[in-house]
DNA sequence: ACCTGAACACCGTTCAAGT
DNA sequence: ACCTGAACACCGTTCAAGT
């Protein structure tokens, strides 16, 4: 018999959880179900304890998600920066960032929604950073760089993961106005089409990253 | 003695309340203190009525929000476009998006997180691109055009807008990767810094409406 | 140190009831 | 038609208590 608690139930149980044990069940619920999904009760329940021992381990809902998305961004740190010259490599650096964030769209929209879309990312803003001082563009001039591309990716991605839900386009007052002057409505529906952003954004990031750093 | 209710208080009174008012007073709420000031509770509160009469004028939480973004887009549809060659007007109805989102950062935010951030701009985007078709730029282009363009704005504004608390970057073990690297630690410093985003969004709108409207 | 149980103060929403 | 009162099912958080 080895030394195993001698109840298995009610207060003062050991039940082997751990803070480490706690983020993960909190990130693959937000993975999987999305940011609502997490509430403290089902977290507790999917751990088999209380939410009271939510709180000893990590804190409330909001220190989990702080540390939810700190484990997520140490997750996607060792994305490879690709390409032989040096803008190509400031482009795939900043493809990176697009891509890490769709294949996460959960994480990645409650990070923004907590104010914390900087920390997510941060770890390739760092590695975009690197490139683009391998590129000649240092100080000042990099700083710009930096958040001219940091922007335009998240403006991509913020109309490229919002939620495609029917009930968009509020009223059909608002339409009138596009009938009654003549604009072309293919112009505007595809406002809501997610496909044509695919396609949109490499060129318009490499209009930014022309205008920023030389070459 | 005129024709009022006989009685003041209990079910049955008139307290000549409409959908308007309660749209008026939800609206007011959410522009004075934030999207989490917005409860049915307050709401009530503040209209001197119970829940239930909100729930009866125009419906639960999300109908009043969809209301409130709703009436504050065609509160903002008014807004000029100024300029003389078509080119400025096309960047001044741009720069329309940009700030009427920084004069009213609450609706901009609680639109952007209810999913409805293309419903309060309808009318600027209608805008925009009945410029973008004065400035010879039509079909396909027109809408890359006008799709870039305000991933482009969307982008400055969430980075602009977002909660600047002193709770981000959160852990230090991140910071560990930067100063181990030799990055220009002032570079990355900038990601934080709002006002750098205020000189930052002219030129970068420019590089991308020169790639993508001609002249 | 680790975990439970009960409670508190909120929230959105519903339903029967009043005039 | 318009409005109230009470109730339901949730939520995050706290606190005393157990081992």
């Amino acid at each position: 018999m080895i030394a195993t608690p001698t109840h298995t139930e009610g207060p003062g149980r050991r039940v082997g959880l751990d803070a480490d044990a706690v983020v993960d069940c909190a990130l693959a619920i937000v993975e999987q179900e999305g940011a609502d999904a997490l509430t403290m009760r089902r977290l507790a329940a999917d751990l088999g304890v209380t939410t009271t021992t939510v709180y000893w381990h990590v804190g409330g809902r909001e220190a989990v998600i702080g540390a939810l998305i700190e484990r997520h961004a140490q997750r996607i740190a060792g994305t490879e920066v690709e390409g032989d010259s040096a803008r190509e490599r400031v482009l795939s650096a900043s493809r990176n960032l697009w891509e890490s964030a769709l294949a996460h769209p959960n994480v990645t929209g409650l990070a923004h929604r907590s104010g914390a879309s900087s920390a997510v990312n941060f770890p390739l803003h760092i590695a975009l950073a690197r490139e683009l001082e391998s590129a000649g563009v240092r100080g000042p001039a990099a700083r710009d760089a930096l958040n001219a591309i940091v922007c335009c990716v998240a403006g991509f991605l913020v109309l490229r993961l919002r939620s495609t839900g029917p009930r968009d386009l509020s009223g059909e007052s608002l339409w009138a106005t596009v009938t009654d002057d003549g604009i072309d409505p293919t112009t505007v529906l595809a406002l809501v089409d997610p496909v044509d952003l695919d396609r949109l954004f490499e060129p318009t990031l490499r209009a930014v990253v022309d205008r920023y750093v030389p070459g």
